[in-house]
DNA sequence: ATGGCTCATACGATGAGA
């Protein structure tokens, strides 16, 4: 089974270069984030003539989730638990039937958290700690757990191209690091930098300043595994040449090959 | 370079992103 994760940077712009990529790939569930579209206008009907089934948490304007399968999900949830206050579309999950069971996927687009100085900053933090607290939840089901999705966190200096520019960002910040730590030492495998050398890989390239043409990118794409799993990876990769399309994301596709088939 | 571009909203700036 190939399962990805994609943050397309609205769905409405992007609709030719997923399909298109879609096609291409062929995978069997992939996560979205940023659709930037309500449940309403995302464009499905192009993605269903392509044979998946379609699962949106959409918002006006900006954020929102999406999971799109070969197959369709037997129980779907949209929204991280937590807090009720929380309008803002960033989580979506999935149970899928494959043989010998099911796999839990959830569609993640976590806060950026900029500027520090804001409220936004402590909203990431509150955010990832309901994401540990529900992660921590998932995982006493001893099931395939997959969270796939922007987490707007770099790990580790290697993970950007320069870190020193990076020094007071939301994405880089102690906190930041320490509380994506937490998340892994719940018993989540990394799966992305599990599964390869990826000082000096990236997944994101910003559109100013010719940064992608200067390689001056991060990695903050990732994809989180409960043991079960994790148990069950072949590789991981990033799609690095969709960042050279026509129209492109500013993220690239993390693509995942694991050893499930569906039911 | 003091965010240099892109998207959505809505039809001209502005907010948001990272």
């Amino acid at each position: 089974m190939r399962i990805a994760t994609w943050n397309i940077n609205g769905i409405k712009a992007r609709i030719d270069n997923l399909t298109n990529w879609l096609s291409n790939e062929k995978p069997d569930i992939v996560c979205l984030q940023e659709i930037k579209s309500v449940d309403e206008a995302f464009p499905r009907d192009k993605i269903e003539e392509l044979g998946y089934h379609v699962e949106t948490h959409g918002q006006k304007g900006f954020n929102g989730v999406a999971l799109i399968s070969a197959k369709s999900p037997d129980e779907i949830s949209r929204g991280l638990p937590g807090d009720d206050d929380d309008i803002q579309a960033r989580f979506i999950e999935g149970v899928y039937a494959v043989k010998g069971g099911v796999i839990r996927i959830a569609s993640i687009y976590l806060p950026n958290g900029n500027p520090v100085d804001s409220e936004k900053y402590p909203y990431k933090l509150k955010w990832m700690a309901r994401l540990a607290g529900h992660a921590e939840e998932r995982l006493a089901l001893e099931e395939p757990l997959i969270l796939a999705g922007d987490y707007n966190v770099i790990p580790r200096p290697s993970d950007c191209h320069d870190p020193a520019a990076w020094a007071g960002d939301a994405l880089f910040l102690p906190q930041t690091r320490a509380a994506f730590c937490k998340l892994l030492n719940l018993g989540l495998y990394d799966a992305v930098s599990g599964m390869n050398d990826t000082s000096g890989q990236y997944t994101f390239w910003d559109y100013q300043a010719g940064a992608w043409q200067k390689n001056n990118g991060i990695r903050i794409d990732h994809m989180l595994m409960s043991a079960e799993a994790a148990d069950r990876i072949d590789s991981v990769s990033i799609h690095k040449n969709t960042r050279s399309w026509e129209k492109p994301s500013d993220h690239v596709p993390v693509v995942c090959e694991i050893n499930y088939d569906w039911a």
